[in-house]
DNA sequence: AAACATGGTTCCATTATTCGGAACAAATCC
DNA sequence: GGATTTGTTCCGAATAATGGAACCATGTTT
């Protein structure tokens, strides 16, 4: 099942999964029958990764959570590996014309990842959704992006799709999504017409470089119980605008000034 | 300057923090310069650091970024190792009604640690954002949460604080932070006069468990440029009413069932 | 165009870390 | 009180990390 995992960072680093799969504080013992590692590695491991802050020891009931540190690098790699700090303002504006939920994703892997959220009635701090991942195959932000990935970028990504038929409408191979695709790139709109989930229909557009590949896509979101598929249709314009915008900040943006800006330098001086 | 790493481990999260630390994508030769290790030893961890996604390398301009991993792990770690779930309806609530920025923050190895936060409708620049970390010693949430620390704890915390003079307000020894905790600690209040930022003031009040200590605190945040200190006093029922709130259901919430669910099932059935 | 940087990758013998079985200690349960 | 579960420490053997140096690929200089 678990693979090539190289060297002890790998193991490390799985531990890390291992303990946030949980979603919980877990003792020693559980982690020890999930994992397989030995007693006495396993507990120097935990020790590192304690020490270093990647997970947090609990004297009281003796208990791993993950630690704070992550909190602070994903800040870190929100920001930076991801449009969602550019586009933040431009989802905020979309998100009050249209007071519907829209997503930012990216592609990540042949899957989608998350990035940001708005929800039509409350603001969404970052890490409350974003993070979350999904199948590209089956959602409009996933076909949006695949329809515009270049030949081997896609066939690398059509063969990481899992191809589960979650509803009815699901495509279950890559045949059929191929077709669907070369619409989309021809109209630039993607649907989701319940394909993931029943009742959950979505519109998608992607956010593309000046080369044409998709650097992520946004989506407005909602229920058969509410719209029509032409409800949402009639809200891609306001979509594909909004998207361009954010590509033209996004080609505009050069990495400002070459100089460091050490992370967390213990005691702030 | 560097301390005690431990193992490989160790120096590859000291890595990851390296990389976080630029803000953007890095080339080879900047890292490099900035690590210590010699090039070769620099080079496989940073192939297994992207082996493992924890960093994503551009092929297009060879650089390296934070990779995707960590959002995810982030996202597990913000919903398990904060309140932030659970006080998230809250927040609303509260930033609703008083419609100014409100913060959620945690203690975090002495310092701040925001994990959730609300904006203004018409919001303030400034320094914090979710997943951002900030002194204890002179913001007012740092100070509630002190405030209410028992004596060991307490004398740890402070022998953490750097004492910088972020401005003329600012408490610059444990001496006097000592004696206004005493009075925080009455009143249940704690305000920042523009001790870490000029103009920039706030009200805080701490969240406690059952036994008094602290699990974070709540604070409202605005400029003296639109209230003064007196117009956020006002807001400090409606903040203690919230943490209450939030305290409440922290203490009912016990961890829900002991059954694993894994992370990211690489392909999803 | 040849010579030279500069930035990045691979080799491989040496060395230091990690490994993990098993003994030990501590808290829990009969 | 003794037995069981749970967590921690030891230490020789095994392995993985190390890093100097050679190598390769770009882009630069004369």
């Amino acid at each position: 099942m678990d693979k090539p995992a190289d060297g002890t960072v790998g193991k490390a680093l799985t531990l890390l999964d291992e303990v946030a799969g949980y979603g919980r504080p877990v003792r020693f013992a559980e982690i020890l029958a999930g994992a397989d590692l030995p007693k006495a590695t396993l507990y120097r491991l935990l020790q590192t990764l304690v020490s270093q802050r990647m997970l947090a020891y609990d004297e009281a009931d003796h208990t791993y959570a993950l630690g704070s540190r992550l909190i602070r690098l994903a800040h870190a790699a929100w920001q930076q590996t991801t449009l969602a700090p550019l586009a933040r303002a431009h989802l905020d504006r979309l998100s009050e014309a249209i007071g519907e939920t829209v997503h930012l994703a990216k592609l990540d892997n042949g899957q989608v990842l998350y990035i940001d959220k708005r929800n039509a009635r409350r603001p969404i701090p970052m890490f409350s959704d974003a993070g979350k991942i999904g199948p590209a195959y089956c959602t409009g932000v996933g076909k949006a992006m695949l329809a515009h990935l270049d030949a081997p970028a896609l066939e690398k990504a059509l063969a990481q799709q899992s191809w589960y038929p979650h509803t009815p409408a699901t495509h279950v191979s890559a045949g059929t999504l191929r077709r669907e695709l070369a619409g989309i790139r021809e109209s630039g709109v993607a649907f989701d017409r319940e394909e993931h989930e029943p009742t959950i229909i979505c519109v998608a557009v992607p956010i593309l470089d000046e080369a044409g590949r998709p650097l992520g896509a946004l989506s407005v979101t909602s229920s058969t119980l509410r719209h029509s598929l032409a409800d949402l249709a009639a809200l891609a314009p306001s979509l594909a605008e909004t998207a361009a915008a954010i590509a033209r900040e996004a080609a505009a943006f050069t990495f400002p000034g070459a100089s460091r800006a050490p992370m967390h330098g213990g005691t702030n001086a």
